[in-house]
DNA sequence: ATGGTCGTTGCACGA
């Protein structure tokens, strides 16, 4: 099994680029961020025709995320199942497929230390752990994947003393991934490069991508019987190449059947 | 040196 996670910034403006890369790559499950649009805005038609059924929690304009799946889409959840109020943006969409529970995520970006937003994002990973508690087993094939807006450490950032005080790399938010760590997720791409200091992002500004200004906040969070299949795993970054790319390049995890 | 580019929506803001 193929799993891939893309933030697409905008799937509307990104159509065109997805429909090509999923006829490339054929992942069986693609996990989407940032679509961008309504509810029922969602091209699934342009999917069918590419043989993947997809659910989509939207809002339209900002955020979203979707699943894509050509090995089953069963029981989808559209945000948080604690029993709490409905978060007010569209961040997290979960089902099953070809066996096992996948998740969505589109962690907030939290802007900076000092903004509500910051907190908000705190809030939502602690909201997010506390769902998984309550909605998943950790002894099961369970994948959380997308964009963290997180670099779990300095070998994800390409130039630390840059983000000395910034967001995706404070210590209370690294912590947040290792409490979903201590839950018993664990970041899949690092089985297979222990040392290497590879990228998911890259600004679009000042030739960021290719001058290797980047960080690797795209990520595959699995359960232990995931990790014990999982046999190779990349970052696609011609993705990131060419016209009109995303600012994100897929992450691709292949597991043994 | 604190810039720059996208995508959204509209004449700014989020990333």
């Amino acid at each position: 099994m193929r799993i891939a996670t893309w933030n697409v910034n905008s799937l509307r403006a990104r159509l065109p680029r997805v429909e090509d890369w999923l006829a490339d790559v054929r992942p069986d499950v693609l996990c989407m961020q940032e679509t961008k649009l309504a509810e029922d805005a969602f091209p699934h038609l342009a999917f069918e025709q590419l043989g993947y059924q997809c659910v989509h929690h939207g809002q339209g304009q900002w955020n979203g995320v979707a699943i894509a799946s050509r090995v089953g889409l069963d029981d989808p959840v559209r945000g948080f199942a604690d029993g709490a109020p409905a978060d007010p943006e569209a961040r997290l969409v979960t089902a099953t497929c070809g066996g096992v529970r996948v998740s969505s995520v589109y962690v907030p970006n939290g802007r900076s230390l000092d903004n509500d937003h910051y907190r908000y994002k705190l809030e939502w990973m602690q909201r997010l752990l506390v769902h998984l508690q309550e909605n998943e087993d950790a002894t099961r094939p369970v994948i959380v994947t997308g964009d963290f807006n997180i670099a779990p450490d300095d070998r994800d950032v390409h130039d630390p003393k840059a983000f000395v005080g910034a967001t995706h790399v404070s210590e209370p938010e690294r912590e947040s991934l290792r409490a979903l760590e201590r839950w018993g997720l664990s970041d899949v791409f690092r089985k297979f490069y222990e040392g290497d200091r590879l990228f998911s992002w890259w600004d679009y500004r000042s030739g960021d991508f290719h001058q290797g200004r980047g960080l690797r906040i795209d990520l595959v969070m699995a359960t232990a019987p995931v990790v014990d299949r999982a046999r190779w795993a990349i970052v696609d970054r011609n993705a990131r190449k060419g016209q009109q790319p995303s600012d994100h390049a897929p992450v691709l995890v292949d597991l043994n059947d």
